[in-house]
DNA sequence: ATAATTTAATACCAACCGGTACAAAACTAA
DNA sequence: TTAGTTTTGTACCGGTTGGTATTAAATTAT
């Protein structure tokens, strides 16, 4: 018994499903799920509505087997650093890891799970703009802050004020994530505790953790 | 000379124009500004279409100034957090107040600047619910992953593996936000360094910097 | 050749999107 | 009382959303 074509009787099938089914995905790991419109979809797949209907039933079907793509990939971060022997070689290939396939110019930026639920339209970028403008203040006065503190002999001589605040808003970044996904109040203050912990002990001069 | 109320010619408004910014705020910050729709904020104002755009220009200018009411608020995590003297304390009040802050019930979870990126529509809450299952599935290889290093002797005796594992997930979600955001893999990079650092040191047994 | 089956393209659907024209209503100034 | 001004509610606009009915086209099985 060998494996069989499904569908070997009727019009054959005019474009290639695996392929479609990839371009879907970078739609949607771009401009999150609600952000992506069929139009968009049938247009960067090449075929038309009802052929996309027929072949993966709905819009939320389409972006589950999309997602199922996305999870089954060969170099999916987790595996390749699970595959690692010690524990910090892990956490090393997980975040440098993390650092090289979320800027990677060969698909879309970021974390396709975690895009799913952004709304990047391209409608809406005078306000992408705005808060970027606000955001990048924010950053601006943390490395004024670090600066500071790093002339006033607080910080550490090899430390990076750029850097130090880039860490800061990634932690701020994640945790309204977090909390916006179900996290509680004491999920976030073990986190934030643990980070602060890592982060003074690392780069603020005479820190003791007892207080 | 005193300060005059503008308007005082003509029918009178018959809503605290105040209190409605403050709703759509909230409207934003729940659902983000894709996935907040103009009759859901009418509706939550307890006012009309026509009196929202006479009021407020449109949905754009209703948004912008609702994030300077947000940005603007006495208890701004920036503003209490740069009132410390010690750069520790600073960072400290930053990490420990954005994990207060992101889960207080009294508004909408995370924060406002960074939400208004989402999609929070509760129309695809399936979608959300099996992005959710992954995410969850992740965080647990994570801390099976942490729980048997720890076992093996890899870990500290007081290193907590799910507090571990929330802090790499709160990570990615932040290095991902920040792709999306434009970030370089070179700012990613020495964030994911200066992380891996901070958590090796402080949790990895024997663990030394150089290598 | 013909029937059965599957896909293709066009055209359409109701519902919703952000935004507005219009006239009635409510107020002040004269 | 009247004129001028502003807000109000209703009803509507063109455009887009996710999704589908329908018919023609392309293939296999008989």
């Amino acid at each position: 018994m060998t494996i069989t074509k499904a569908a070997c009787v009727g019009r054959p099938r005019g474009f290639d499903i695996d392929f479609a089914l990839e371009q879907a995905l970078h739609v949607f790991w771009r401009n999150g799920y609600e952000g992506t419109s069929i139009s968009e979809l049938t247009e960067v797949m090449g075929i038309k509505k009802p052929s996309l209907y027929a072949a993966f039933g709905n819009k939320e079907q389409l972006f589950l087997k999309a997602i199922e793509l996305y999870e089954n990939r060969p170099d999916s971060l987790f595996n390749t650093a699970f595959k690692h022997e010690h524990i910090a070689d892990v956490i090393r290939a997980l975040l440098v890891g993390a650092a090289a396939q979320f800027t990677d110019c060969s698909h879309p930026q970021g974390c396709a799970l975690i895009n799913s639920a952004l709304s990047c339209n391209e409608a809406s970028e005078g306000i992408k703009e705005a808060v970027h403008l606000l955001q990048t203040k924010h950053q601006s006065e943390l490395i004024d802050q670090f600066a500071e503190a790093k002339q006033r002999g607080e910080l550490a001589d090899d430390c990076q004020p750029k850097v130090l605040a880039t860490l800061i808003v990634t932690l701020f970044k994640g945790m309204s994530i977090q909390a916006a996904d179900g996290a509680t109040h004491d999920d976030l203050r073990h986190v934030a505790e643990m980070a602060v912990t890592g982060i003074l002990a690392q780069h603020v001069k005479g820190y003791s953790p007892v207080k």
